[in-house]
RNA sequence: GCCGCCAUGGUCAAGCGGUUAAGACGUCGCCCUCUCACGGCGAAAACCGGGGUUCGAGUCCCCGUGGCGGUACCA
């Protein structure tokens, strides 16, 4: 049978990135296995509408090349593929449920409802949905309906025995019925709750594989439940680990400790598109997200998309939530920013280097090669760069390094040295620079260090630089350099 | 509280009854070197605790502890 796996994700607005994996490892599965790939969009609580959320889903799967088979952009033959517009699917269903015993109307206020779960909350209790309705008569329920009171159709767990269901990864769940509630499955709006819509629409669209977040494993029992009812047989399952982000917090005494709590947007952890708008690669994105919670078979820890297709597999899957390590990402990041072409990271860097520089009066071309080795993440690049664009204040210290054998008096001397020589040079190259200071520094007795370090304090202002002497000094310009070269040495005096 | 799931270095994780308990990131040291970065070499660093089962347990079972999840007319 052919495997088809789908995405349903809730449009709020953007992509957080346990979302993206939880696509990443449902799309892997379809197309390892040669299935499909469906996206469904599971818009039903009518108060969580955001604008543009929608496009916000196609366009980070697009992004991150995770193309579906089937779903609201693209069609398929078992649309629509999103919820709301499903809304008359669900109710023969439910319908269907009622006449067989296992879902019941219920009429319950939520002022009733509000009130029965405060009282249950007092006592220390777990509320659960007392049937009410369930006991009813026939006569009573038409009357109400007829009545037009709102309702909503509830399902009726039996009061005892278990309830289970296999996951491929974590294997038989099972679960007293008499802890499960007697949940709604249809809103008193007409639209259906995750409860059943997922079950309902999973079924006819020929899921076979429900690959999902970990919320679910306490409630997957009673979906099976529903597919017993219906006579429908139940898809595999699997259940993925979310993804964690360590951060200080207290403990119950104040004292502060690292704490773990799941990614989330609203308390401030970076979604996709915020990744990608830092200067992350998607490349580097999805191959990080993949290895957080899988592990593949052999050594390697650099895979293409194309080839997490053919490596993916659900026995390389854990059990236990990964925290998402952002040093992890940014050596990833690294990684894959020094295999970029020269060509690309030029392209990708010059808005950044643009920020800070004039592209008029430096040579990004030159920049880029001396800044895509030391790039972890684009978003640094301005702050790397922007001694270029004007000249830093720095204490005289920084001229004293005793590794370079350098004090703020020997520097003074090499100054003394190098500027004559540097002003000598008319052919303003770093060839030219290297070759005439390096030839003339044996005739001072110092070493290169005591010359090269002063000489890139002074027209860096900064300890360390991305390059030495020569290239700062070559995309300086020849007058700059000077320039910067005369302070300094007004300043030794 | 109740129910469920999970538990190997700081992090990601391999391991699936017998190993010197992999590897990667990070950290530290050394080398390279005009700084930084890259690269090379090396180091520190883990089986949550207690009971079983077994000739033998990180690996299987139970209890405890801890973490995570659920406990909605949210998904």
């Amino acid at each position: 049978m052919e495997v088809r796996t789908r995405f349903a994700p809730s449009p709020t607005g953007y992509m957080h990135l346990g979302n993206l994996r939880t696509a990443l490892y449902t799309y892997l599965y379809a197309r390892r296995n040669g299935g499909k790939f469906i996206l469904r969009i599971e818009d039903t609580d009518q108060k969580r509408e955001v604008e543009g959320a929608l496009d916000v889903i196609y366009k980070s799967l697009a992004t991150a090349g995770l193309t579906h088979d089937e779903g609201p952009d693209v069609g398929g033959p078992c649309g629509p593929y999103i919820q709301s517009q499903r809304r008359d699917t669900y109710r023969p269903w439910a319908e269907k449920l009622i006449a067989s015993g296992h879902a019941y109307y219920c009429f319950c206020t939520e002022e009733r409802l509000g009130q029965a779960r405060a009282e249950a909350e007092k006592k220390g209790e777990n509320f659960k949905y007392d049937k009410h309705c369930l006991h009813l008569s026939k006569e009573e329920i038409q009357a109400k309906l007829d009545a037009g009171e709102p309702y909503v159709i509830r399902q009726n767990i039996p009061t005892e025995g278990k309830a289970g269901f296999d996951d491929l990864i974590y294997g038989r769940v099972e679960v007293d019925c008499d802890t499960l509630d007697d949940n709604v499955l249809l809103k008193a709006d007409g639209l259906p709750t995750y409860n059943f819509a997922n079950v309902v629409d999973d079924h006819l669209m020929g899921i076979t594989h429900v690959m999902r977040g970990n919320e679910y494993l306490s409630s997957a029992p009673k979906y099976n439940l529903l597919y017993e009812a219906l006579g429908w047989e139940p898809p595999k399952y699997v259940h993925l680990t979310p993804v964690m982000v360590e951060v200080p917090g207290t403990d119950e005494e104040g004292n502060p400790i690292t704490v773990k709590r799941k990614m989330s947007k609203r308390k401030g952890d970076p979604s996709f598109e915020d990744l990608l708008a830092q200067g992350y690669l998607t490349e580097a994105i999805i191959n990080y997200l993949a290895l957080l919670g899988w592990s593949p078979k052999g050594e390697r820890e650099f895979f293409t998309l194309k080839e997490l297709e053919e490596n993916f597999d659900l026995d390389g899957l854990s059990k236990s939530p990964s925290v998402f390590d952002q040093a992890k990402l940014n050596w990833f990041n690294a990684e894959y920013i020094r295999k970029l072409s020269p060509e690309r990271y030029l392209e990708l860097a010059t808005p950044w280097l643009a920020q800070v520089l004039d592209p008029a009066r430096f040579d990004f071309k030159r920049l880029g090669e001396l800044l895509q080795g030391r790039t972890e993440v684009f978003n640094q690049l301005p702050g790397m760069v922007k001694f270029l664009a004007e000249l830093p204040e720095y204490p005289l210290e920084f001229f004293a390094n005793k590794k370079q054998k350098s004090t703020p008096e020997s520097a003074k001397a090499a100054l003394e040295f190098v500027k004559p020589v540097l002003e000598g040079i008319e052919d303003w190259t770093e060839a030219n620079l290297h070759d005439t200071v390096m030839a003339k520094i044996p005739e001072t007795g110092m070493k290169n260090g005591q010359v090269l370090w002063p000489l890139r304090i002074a027209i860096s202002g900064q300890q360390s630089t991305p390059g030495g002497a020569f290239e700062i000094a070559y995309l300086l310009g020849r007058e700059e350099t000077l320039r910067r070269l005369e302070k300094a040495m007004e300043r030794l005096d």
